[in-house]
DNA sequence: CGTGACTGCCC
DNA sequence: ATTCTGC
DNA sequence: GCAGAATGGGCAGTCACG
């Protein structure tokens, strides 16, 4: 009897501290085969289950305090967290955000935490719990109660591995290799709900709460350096067989999920946060008009667009009516997963698009609460080719097409977005310090574009980059002397960590042309600056001079002309 | 009470 | 959002 | 092909500060 409890207390203090839940991530960290890391996760959840704390050891995997209230605001601003290592380990604060803000090896950090070691581990429960008080805090003066609170939780780690899995969860970036999709795989559907907030979609759905939104896969991803044409689309993605596909134009909004229950609208944005206070006036208006058109009770997949004067406006005009006045938005559906008392997941996209289509109205210029987007099917790739310049023509984003398959939550197979984009040369001003895997480089840059005699940033970059041009381009730059920051950009709001004092040519690619309230890049036709959406680095381009970047007025003229497209 | 910095969420 | 990477 | 982890522009909301 004795022995038992003695043998019980002792594997409650092995499982249940902080050191065991650090240990298991160090684990996790170190392991690259997939599996294995799932697996090693498995039987740490087993552990955690056994000692009642299951629930935390996830949201502290995946950084989640509590996903019920959306409230919560960062529970620890960057500079807090910063302050209070700096604080608890007598370090210089510039040091901490270069350095001991994002600990990787332990090489550096070992012998600056020895002097502050605790010897016993706290419980993970207690840790947890302390952690959920600093979340919970709001309010005036809140960021100093937190910085008090992100000492003291410092203070109680006894090992530097816990030190390091403590920061990354304040700043919400674990890296271990494994997240929410692989932790989701784990749980079944209840936990899934309570723990992530949303179901899988497998067996029986509950409305009233989101599910995994299907995705899409981007053409030219999967064929870079080649030209688009239909010809490969058909050949790759639809086995040439045209037959069971659709043809859709993407509207360039944001992706609603709308659940109709017993008289109740609620609204899901794309990662599944609820969004229904958030435009509360489209939603009151979606419940009048699904209670006068006896509706039944639905799940639909919408793009929330906004109308003005008979026209959708671009994505960024959206974004800022969006709150301020809701009466212009308005909900285009594209797909439907429940439909009176009927699960629709599991039936071919044509018979979910003969269901909406019979319950919607077709899209118009005037605008609707909610319509239905126009499906098309096509014979030949001229047709195909004919419809997608049209969607570029009418100003849209580009076309989505879709097999006729299942809907597959979280899958990217099925759907097909071709998106047209455009290549640019600008010059590269400057870098910035990366973070995570990228600590040792630079890892992203500012870009700026020939104008009067001048260099203006306009955008930076921080994908399109191997590891090993990434890792070239900051050797290459870091072993020159590093330049200063012309007079002209001085009051600039993003200055970059290094000024370059060679300014080079690189090809960029973009989607669309933004104004931009803190880039200055401009001409005379603009009263405000403009920026490039998407930008990622395709190549150098050491045959051009500085001169020959832009020009501007390419990206002016494409900036007005997505102003006054008619979207339809 | 206004502004600027920062964060979270859209894309 | 896009892109790269290891499995 | 998947999942994860880097990174982008820009908006609204929150909090510190003057």
């Amino acid at each position: 009897m004795f022995c038992c409890k003695q043998l019980r207390l002792y594997r409650f203090q092995q499982f249940s501290t902080f050191r065991w839940c650090s240990q298991v991530f160090d684990q996790i960290e170190k392991e690259s085969r997939r599996k294995i890391k799932i697996s090693l996760f498995q039987d740490a959840l087993k552990q955690a289950q056994e000692f009642k704390v299951k629930e935390e050891f996830i949201r502290f995997t995946l950084c989640d305090v509590n996903s019920q209230s959306q409230l919560i605001e960062a529970a620890v601003p960057a500079n807090v967290l910063y302050s209070a290592i700096a604080q608890t380990y007598n370090l210089e604060f510039s040091l901490v955000e270069r350095l001991y803000g994002e600990i990787n090896s332990m090489n550096n950090f070992e012998d600056v935490f020895n002097a502050h070691k605790k010897s016993t581990s706290i419980q993970f429960s207690s840790l947890f719990q302390k952690i959920q008080e600093i979340f919970e805090l709001s309010g005036g003066g809140c960021e100093e109660q937190k910085e008090v609170l992100v000492k003291d939780l410092l203070s109680l780690c006894s090992s530097a591995q816990e030190v390091k899995y403590l920061i990354r969860f304040l700043k919400k970036r674990m890296r271990i290799g494994l997240s929410t999709q692989s932790v989701s795989q784990l749980l079944d559907e209840s936990e899934r709900k309570r723990l992530l907030g949303y179901q899988s979609g497998s067996g029986d759905l509950q409305k009233g709460i989101p599910i995994q939104p299907q995705l899409a896969k981007s053409f030219q991803k999967e064929n870079k350096e080649e030209e688009i044409t239909m010809e490969k689309i058909k050949k790759k993605f639809l086995n040439d067989d045209l037959g069971g596909c659709y043809f859709e134009y993407k509207y360039d909004g944001e992706r609603l999920q709308v659940h109709y229950t017993n008289g109740e609208v609620k609204l899901f944005g794309r990662s599944l946060e609820e969004k229904t206070n958030q435009f509360k006036e489209l939603s009151n208006q979606l419940k009048g008009h699904f209670d006068n058109n006896k509706f039944d009770d639905v799940i639909l997949d919408c793009e929330m667009i906004c109308y003005h004067n008979g026209e959708i406006l671009p994505f960024q005009e959206m974004q800022n009516k969006t709150y301020e006045n809701s009466v212009y938005l308005s909900l285009v559906c594209f797909d439907i997963l429940y439909h009176n008392k009927q699960i629709l997941l599991n039936k071919t996209y044509s018979q979910r698009l003969q269901i909406y289509n019979s319950i919607l109205k077709p899209i118009t210029k005037q605008r609707q609460v909610i319509s239905h987007i126009i499906s098309h099917k096509f014979a030949n790739e001229n047709e195909m080719d004919r419809f997608y310049k049209q969607a570029l023509l009418d100003g849209l984003e580009g076309i989505m097409i879709k097999r006729d398959t299942f809907y597959t939550p979280g899958s990217r197979n099925d759907w097909l977005k071709i998106k047209k984009e455009k290549d640019i040369d600008l010059v590269v001003l400057g870098g910035y310090y990366g973070q995570g895997k990228r600590q040792q480089w630079l890892g992203s840059f500012l870009l700026g574009i020939y104008e009067n005699g001048r260099l203006h940033p306009i955008a930076k970059i921080g994908t399109g980059f191997s590891d090993q041009k990434l890792e070239e381009l900051t050797k290459r730059y870091m072993s020159k002397p590093s330049g200063s920051c012309p007079s002209h950009l001085i009051g600039f709001k993003d200055q970059p960590h290094v000024w370059f004092s060679q300014n080079d040519v690189w090809e960029v690619t973009y989607d669309t042309v933004s104004a931009s309230p803190l880039y200055p890049a401009q001409n005379s036709q603009l009263n405000t600056g403009i920026s490039v959406r998407f930008p990622r680095f395709k190549r150098e381009r050491p045959d051009k001079t500085i001169e020959q970047s832009g020009p501007i007025q390419d990206l002016v003229e494409e900036y007005f002309k997505v102003q006054k497209k008619e979207f339809l």
